[in-house]
DNA sequence: ATTGAATCTGCAACCGATTGCATAAAATAT
DNA sequence: ATATTTTATGCAATCGGTTGCAGATTCAAT
């Protein structure tokens, strides 16, 4: 079990008598290194199963080829496609993940965010937590010109590179299907309305009630953190009113989910007393009776475009101006939980 | 936007006069170091933000403080809370994660573990694919002795150190349950065979008809991968039989999910006509009506365990045997999807 | 045959932290 | 005051890959 010896480019040059430089060029594929030479030191690279070593090569090129993801949570069925996309667009282009999970808490991702700048990280990408309500900690990146780029949950007003969903149109569509259906009293159930994902799909909904007559009501808004004690909390302060409501857009399926239950379980019925929306796509929404009609876009989709553009920002390869915003389709997913009336669907 | 220049271990050692030796030793707290001369060294570390080059000390040191984590799919609670767990205890521990991600499949997993291996990861903790079969891709780790540790998707019979829950005995008990429940005609949906997890539950459930005098029959027990067509499928299969089970025993619970909203869309009232017990205790389980009944087991516990065990043995803190096996308790929940009678509970 | 250009290859310095060995300085013993 | 031990520090090599520059070799052109 004692170590073997590690092999290196100086065994490779020895054994083919020509200079450790060379190999190295030929390894990398330079231009300058004859053909011959290049297949004899790939021959017997191979053949030796010579593996390079990152830590010499990244304290000389002064760069890790390792990618920091900072993500708000890792238990929706929308974080874990972004992360796979993330991760074969990474993974092909040769870049390592680090993953840094914040659980919804701004303290871990600021730790998580200096760890990363500790690991000297080439990029960075990241979700932010519920309750970030600056970048500040982000400025060392800014500052040494590594660049972050934040998807999903940012700050949609200030710089940076990100890619998010058109949420206000999203929560628009949700809205304006339930008012199609019939729907007078719509109750609107979402999370921290500094989160920008919350924020505009409540503009959204209020812009669909004033454009079909319907006025907005603040006491008609309920904030939770879509946990499942929150969401049957809110169910049953819901429940305790005087008027139910007709229709609830709710920004969260499991939410959703968890209030459909509840509201069954007191009797009533869905969609015919209550119509609902919810907001992910996520796997239950098959599973619940009804099933849930959701809004989907696509994770796998944006995590790619997410990571691709960090790539080849960090390649040169395009010179991504570092304060755009890049928009991913969504598409309201119609089915039982909200269909009041048959046939048409929209 | 111009690469500020990084602070070494020089620059400190030459604002204080003295030598990035005696910088180095100080930093790592060697015994030999002038208490004066430590406290001077940290203050202006701290003062200047000095960050340690790790490209540099990993090159010199030889390790590289990272783990590689191959996860067969990221996509349950469980695998979910597992991954929090060893996160918690590696990142305290001061080592880098890097996650692959095997989505089932041997050929990502050997991928991955080939890439870890040039990556030079320090250890490696690993649970099995849908179709791996064997363990030779960890070879190259065994051969220069870096640990591999595997959890839940193992192979039971081989060497290597494994942290798992009592498969056998949660089958056993999730079957022997249906069966105190009154069930004479138990089914039991799992997925490949090959696999510890569902050939030691099925063991359980054989074990447990065997005990209360029931038959086992092959053609009662149903293989799917657990997916959503693929739970349908299942579902309508046992539908067209002549005779419909009083029980099913299900390995997942999203499996068991789909199930029951395909046998309730059939009419079959649950859990009256059927009981269904699930396994993983997921969200879900409480979302679905009527709740799920399931096995649960600890997942962040898990992962704490088995991280803690890797990283005892990096640092030579105990020698663990190589061959062991860790043995996590794990329970049934029983919930209203299983209760044909009602008060006691097994 | 001579010159100029093009093509390869090697030397040696570098990236930054670590550590065995040697030496200097201080403390203790004789 | 001298010898001996202890304590603190520095020197310089090392980890392995990369790259600017110079020199060597080859080839074509005059």
């Amino acid at each position: 079990m004692s170590k073997i010896k590690e092999l290196t480019i100086y065994d490779i040059a020895h054994q083919l008598k020509i200079s450790a430089a060379t190999v190295s060029r030929a390894l990398n594929d330079h231009p300058g290194v004859n053909k011959h030479t290049k297949k004899k030191v790939l021959d017997l690279t191979n053949k030796l199963g010579y593996r390079s070593n990152n830590f010499a090569s990244n304290l000389r090129n002064q760069k890790t080829n390792t990618i920091g993801l900072i993500m708000h949570e890792l238990k929706s069925q929308f974080m874990i496609s972004v992360l796979a996309g993330i991760e074969r667009v990474t993974t092909e282009a040769n870049y390592d993940l680090i993953i840094g999970h914040s659980s919804e808490s701004f303290k871990r991702e600021a730790a998580n965010a200096l760890n990363f700048f500790h690991k000297r990280v080439d990029g960075i990408i990241a979700s932010l937590a519920f309750d970030t309500e600056n970048l500040t900690h982000f400025d060392p990146f800014i500052k040494k010109g590594i660049p972050v780029i934040y998807f999903d949950r940012v700050f949609e007003d200030t710089n940076g590179t990100k890619v998010i969903i058109n949420n206000r149109k999203a929560g628009y569509d949700a809205t304006k299907h339930l008012i199609k259906q019939g729907c007078k009293r719509i109750f609107h159930i979402t999370s921290n309305l500094k989160r920008n994902v919350y924020s505009e799909r409540m503009a959204g909904y209020k812009l669909a009630l004033k454009e079909h007559g319907l006025s907005f009501h603040q006491k008609n808004v309920f904030i939770n953190d879509h946990s499942e004690e929150a969401s049957i909390d809110t169910a049953k302060k819901i429940l305790a009113l005087p008027t139910l409501p007709d229709g609830i857009f709710i920004t969260n399926d499991f939410c959703a989910a968890v209030c459909m239950q509840t509201l069954k379980e007191a009797g009533i019925r869905i969609p015919e007393d209550i119509a609902i929306v919810g907001f992910n796509n996520d796997a239950i929404c098959n599973i619940i009776d009804p099933p849930l009609t959701t809004i989907n876009y696509p994770g796998t989709e944006i995590g790619e475009i997410v990571a691709r553009n960090l790539i080849n920002h960090l390649q040169g390869k395009s010179n991504i101006n570092l304060t755009s915003t890049i928009i991913i389709q969504s598409d309201l997913i119609i089915r039982a939980s909200s269909l009041k009336k048959k046939g048409r669907t929209n």
